[in-house]
Order: structure tokens, then C-alpha cells, then sequence
DNA sequence: CTGAAAGCGCTAACAT
DNA sequence: ATGTTAGCGCTTTCAG
């Protein structure tokens, strides 16, 4: 049986509050006494039991996780692992831990009422993928903290963050149009679903109205093949671009085969240019002029904001906290 | 404040303790009596208090999963958190919650005996890469439920299981043999550190030489540069090989890169067939014969056996738990 | 089959 | 500056 406050109390001489105290550091104990008592603790291997001390206090020290994690989400979105990894980092440094909890849209709803109500952690982060009106209205009735990574698509009172995919596609356009690069084709993912291309193309505009000029854009090119496709097809025309941006690394490991078989020069003959620096931007040839985002950082400030939450329940976020980076290579 | 177990006890006219027994389904108490309890709770909003109640069990139903998590791991190991998923989609159908901890090397023999002294989890999943013998000190003195992803590179008396590499190897060499392929040349990696691709080679072996022949082995492949200066050498020969066999998809991407230079058409001039099926053996031209190994498999079996031991904890685990699959494309 | 009562190990108000 | 004591909400003997 491990040791207990009791067993301390003894072995140091005191009263088991004064042990509460001293371990809790609080201002009313004498540092000679803390510091004794903190010796006898090492000595005697006693460790404040997690689960009374959730217990008396009421709150537990954990924050949960919930996002859609079907099998093969490792593969398909390593970003979310990457934003958890921040997430638990911050907590971690600041005595929280990370409970990790897969959730489908539909069942949402219901467990997480289920999780709030049970008290199995202080606070919810959830990824923007499993939010619905149903779901906003009930984290908005139970006074419960919580924070959204992601901008839901609905007008709402919750609390969100996300990354501006607007800031990263103006700066995008900023960085080609500097570079003296006018013709320009953005090749953007499905049209109605893939709210990112479009939020990337609001910030890519905003850049090209300043010049006064305008952008041609490609939508509805889901996957490498698509792109090898339509690329093969621009290559055709009689003035190639000058160009080509795309909307993710596998758009552009399409883009770089159909160049290649023509046997034209990145960026010599045409340049290339991709959001997002995973999985193989740098590892392509010619390596690629990506636009990043750091996720692990999402993570880390997710994590500071739901306990700001914890402290002023009545505290509201939206807001835009990640700034992407530009990352210069080869293919531009 | 939310409904306690005395609320419920007066709403459905019975004492806490027939509540405590109703909700834990007793034998004790008749299922009109649980019944009536069961609809009451629905009625109020009654979730037991998972704090009170983790405190009273002297266990919490949660599970700790440490692994060195430092940032762009999500990118660089995405197999880590397939592996998680795959842990807590277990553990949650057991009715048991996952909490994440990064870890290094260094600290973990402290951090992990604190962990295990606060009792904040019933038991703990590692990672093999933080395993050290004093780690490994700390485990088997306490007795404290253990589960090794990865079997760790000493004797040990520690439970783990993991991916047989060996089999792997031997099933990528059956296959290839069985093609009637015959000079075959294996690009590994760093010869000291990387202990996965020499127990390939082990399997490897074992195939070649039921069939009397031997493989080439190229090591201190790491990455795509390597992968692709190697390729050109070897295409540089009288007799160029029938195949090559990568230890990674990054090293296959070298040699798609090397061999479509020299304008050779893969399979017909060479073959090609790599380990691991991420992240982009599908994706690209021609998609590739892969070795896969199921690792949210992985992680189901990990929670599996660790439930068995915080049932069993003199149980000793020690195996190998999970077939690598053969997933056959247009590169053989 | 149901109820009364004794903790689980700690925190925090209150007393000294 | 330190000690006393009443809970925190539930589980679990033990009686009935």
C-alpha cells in the first residue's frame, strides 16, 4: 500500500492538514516547515494519491480530446495528431492531462453531454469536425469549458480558434506577385465541401486586387490524379502559366510528373507552388515552395485558451491564432 | 449543481445504496426496482460523478499511453498515433479512457515512477523508444500494470509485444521469389540504429536461403537523397537488378526518381516494392507493392493486453501480435 | 431484496 | 504558524 497523507503526518511530526498545506505550498506555512516536510515526503516515497485529490477538489486536472479518430486518421490527417501533441505539451507544463476520445458527428451530441455530466474532466477541446447546431446547443447550455479548434461553418456563441487560411493565401499571392510572377493558376480542391480552398482563395484575391489583376483558378481537383490530368491539359495551351498553386502536396507531386514527361524545367519553364509542407514538399525534386502552418502551436495555444476558460467561465474566443509561414525552395 | 446520487435516491424513493447497486446492474436488487432507478436517472440527468467515483474504486479506468512525442512527430511518425487510435477505440469500448503523456528518454524512469505512485491510471502503455534498463527498473519493481509497444533491444522480464519484422521480411521475400524475380537488391537503413530493417533482413534470409540463393543488401540508406544517388550508381551497371526492394517509401520515391531519368519503365526494366504502405505507396507512379502492417491493430491488441494484466498482473506478455499484410500493385 | 453506515485520501474552513 | 474537523459522492460490507 502506498504511503498516505497520514503516514507522512506522522513521519514528520505534524498534523495532515499542515502536510496539505505545505505540499500545496500555501503562504500560511513556515519554508522551514514546507521544506521538511517536502524532505520526508521524498524519503518515505509518498506521492498525494491523484484520485482522493480530484476528488476533494473537485476538479481532476484533465481536459479531453474529442475529435473523429476513425482508423487510418494517422495516415490521412497527421495535422490533428500534431495539434494533440501541442495540446498535451502545454497542459503538461502546466500540471493538466490529455484525455484523448474518438467521436463520430452523429454520436457527439450525446457523449459529450454524457462526459460533461459525469465530471471526468475539467474542460473539452473538440476538433471543428464533429460540431453541429445540435452539438453547439448543448455545450452551450451546460456551462461547460470548452474550445473548438476550427471555425465552425454555422453563426454560433462558442468558443473557437483557428488558422486563417486567408492570411496564408494572401500570403501566398503577396509572395509570387513579388517574385514578378503574373500568370497564375490555383488549383483548388472540391467546390462546395472543401471550405479551406475557398478561404485561401478570399486571402489569394485580396492580394491580386491590390495589383488590379486576377487569379485563374481550377476548381474541384481532388487528388493526384486529377492534377496530373489537368495539368497535362494546361501544358496544351499555347501560352503555358507561369505558375501553377496548389491547394496541397499531392496536387502538386500530380503537377511535377506531368511537367516532367513534357520535359520541362521547374521553375525554369513554369514554377510550382503548394500549401501545406507535408508530407513530402521537401523531399520532391525540386523541392517546393510551400506554405506551412504550425499545427503543433494550434495545439499549445488550444490549450492555453480552454484553461483561461476554466479560470473565466464567461470569457468568449473566436479568433485566428496561427500565422502561417512561407517557406522558400526550389520551385520558385 | 449536478444531480447526486442522494437526489436520485429520494426522486425513485430508495436508499444511495440500492441506487449505487441498481446503476452497478447487482444481482442483489430486482430488475423492476433497477429499472425504475435507470428511467428515474434519465428522467433527472443523473451521471454518477466519475471523480467520486474513481475514488471510492481505488482505480479510475484510465489508461496512460507514454511515448517520446516531440513536436512534428504527427509528420514524421504517423504510425504512432494510429497506433493510439487504435489503443483507445479499446479501451473505450471496455469502458476505460486514454491519457497521452509525452515522455523523453531521459526523464522517463522519473516520470513515469511519479505517474505510477500518484496512481493517476490504473496501468501504462509504452512506447519502445523510451525503454531503457533503469525504465525497466523502475517497472518491474513496482507492480504496476505494463504494457511495451515494441519489444525492447535487451533481455528483459517486461510484458511487450510487437510487429514481427521478421515476417515481414520473409513475406516480401516469398513474394518476390515466388515472382520468379532473382536479383534482388535490398536498400537498408543506418546499419547500427536501425533495428527494424535487419530483422527484414533476418526474414529475408530465411526465404533466400530455403531457395539456396542470396540477396544483396545496400545499408545506411536514410532518406530520399541517399535513396536516389544509390539507384543511379546501381543503374550504372552491366547487369542492373530485377528489383529493388526499399526499406521506406521515401527511399522508394528516390528510386521511382533515379529510374525514370534513365527513361526505364517500372516493372518491366526494373521492379520495385518497398516496406510500409505510408505515406504514399498509392499515390504514386506506379502506385507500389507494399508490406503493411495493421498498426491500429497494434494498438487494439496493446489495450487488450493491458486490461488482461490490471485483471492478471502476474501475467507476462511477451509476443508478437500482429501479420504484416502484402498489398500488390503495379510496380511487380 | 433493501438499507444503514463506515470509509476511500485529501482539501479547506475554522479554530487555536 | 499549525491543528481539528467536516465534508467531497460514491462503493461496499454488514444487518435486517
Amino acid at each position: 500500500m502506498a504511503a498516505t497523507i497520514f503516514d507522512l503526518a506522522e513521519a514528520a511530526g505534524v498534523s495532515i492538514s499542515t502536510v496539505s498545506k505545505a505540499l500545496n505550498d500555501s503562504y500560511s506555512i513556515s519554508e522551514k516547515t514546507k521544506e521538511r516536510i517536502r524532505k520526508k515526503a521524498e524519503e518515505i516515497g509518498y506521492k498525494p494519491n491523484a484520485r482522493a485529490r480530484s476528488f476533494a477538489r473537485k476538479k481532476n486536472g484533465i481536459i479531453l480530446f474529442a475529435a473523429d479518430m476513425s482508423k487510418g486518421i494517422g495516415f490521412e490527417n497527421p495535422h490533428l495528431f500534431e495539434i494533440v501533441t501541442g495540446v498535451e505539451r502545454y497542459l503538461e507544463e502546466k500540471g493538466y492531462s490529455l484525455i484523448f476520445k474518438h467521436v463520430t458527428v452523429d454520436n457527439a451530441p450525446n457523449q459529450i453531454k454524457e462526459l460533461m455530466l459525469s465530471e471526468e474532466a475539467d474542460g473539452i477541446i473538440l476538433h471543428a469536425g464533429i460540431i453541429t447546431k445540435q452539438l453547439a446547443f448543448v455545450l452551450g447550455k451546460e456551462a461547460y469549458p470548452h474550445l473548438i479548434i476550427g471555425k465552425p461553418n454555422f453563426v454560433n456563441t462558442l468558443s473557437w480558434i483557428d488558422v486563417s487560411h486567408e492570411s496564408a493565401g494572401q500570403i501566398a499571392a503577396n509572395y509570387l506577385l513579388d517574385k514578378g510572377y503574373r500568370g497564375i493558376v490555383f488549383l483548388m480542391g472540391d467546390p462546395v465541401n472543401d471550405q479551406i480552398s475557398l478561404r485561401r482563395l478570399e486571402g489569394i484575391n485580396i492580394a491580386f486586387e491590390e495589383e488590379e489583376l486576377t487569379i485563374e483558378t481550377i476548381s474541384g481537383i481532388t487528388g493526384f490524379d486529377d492534377s496530373r490530368r489537368i495539368t497535362e491539359q494546361i501544358l496544351e495551351r499555347e501560352k503555358i502559366p507561369e505558375v501553377i498553386l496548389c491547394n496541397n502536396n499531392y496536387l502538386a507531386l500530380g503537377c511535377i510528373q506531368s511537367i516532367r514527361v513534357k520535359n520541362l524545367d521547374i521553375p525554369k519553364d513554369i514554377a510550382l507552388m503548394t500549401f501545406d509542407n507535408y508530407p513530402f514538399s521537401m523531399l520532391v525534386q525540386p523541392t517546393l515552395t510551400a506554405i506551412e502552418v504550425d499545427m503543433f502551436d494550434m495545439g499549445n495555444q488550444a490549450a492555453r485558451f480552454i484553461l483561461q476558460k476554466i479560470k473565466k467561465p464567461n470569457m468568449q474566443t473566436q479568433s485566428f491564432c496561427t500565422t502561417p509561414v512561407l517557406i522558400e525552395r526550389e520551385s520558385t
